[in-house]
DNA sequence: GAGAGATGTCACCGAACGATTATATCTAGT
DNA sequence: ACTAGATATAATCGTTCGGTGACATCTCTC
């Protein structure tokens, strides 16, 4: 069987987004490849202008909802899976050579 | 070519995250999956219980630096893409329908 | 059905969100 | 360089987040 995908862009589908900082770097280049203003995307979003600036500068501690708001109103679809299991786990062996 | 995936599972990996309330649904049963508790995966991703609690059932004003860590504590990777291209803005449609 | 463990929810509080308005900085195009 | 448009940042304010501790409810297993 051969499947044919419409568009389908290596470089920009797919986009791993590990922080708050990814999200905001995909925000803002998904926003001006729709060749739009942060006021534009703001008012469209019902969020404020300083706030998307804020998010697309990687602030962390936006909330959740207005983020996939935003990303929606660009189009975007965020999905989720299963990380490629690691040899070992960084995060547990940070905390373990860091822990007091 | 040939590329071998372990464990690739199409049901767990690329679910799509649309809202809060998918996002909540997705760490509750990955966190199931890896067969801790909320008091469990809360003290891993130094946040109260009560939070992930209300995370797991949906809340849209969760920090979204939060959440990301939770979802990183359960090994699960996230995605960004451009949604199929519709036929019709619904959102903008519904928009212009509504407006007062 | 009794008990324990897990989860949902409440009141309280300090801390911080996001909106607003204003000012400053950056970036193009002429 | 000048100007206008776009973006970053500050001050202020009302609202609400997230943590803590306690209690209620749910769901198992025995």
């Amino acid at each position: 069987m051969v499947l044919v995908m419409a568009h389908y862009d290596e470089t920009r589908d797919r986009v791993p987004l590990n922080d708050a900082g990814d999200f905001g770097a995909y925000i803002r280049s998904a926003r001006e490849r729709a060749g739009i203003t942060q006021a534009d995307l703001a008012s469209q979003a019902d969020v404020s202008r300083k706030w998307l600036s804020e998010v697309e500068n990687g602030k962390a501690t936006a909330e959740i909802g207005l983020v996939l708001a935003a990303l929606r109103r660009l189009g975007a679809v965020v999905h989720a899976g299963e990380a490629p299991e690691p040899s070992v786990d960084v995060d547990a062996l940070l905390d373990t050579l860091t822990r007091k």
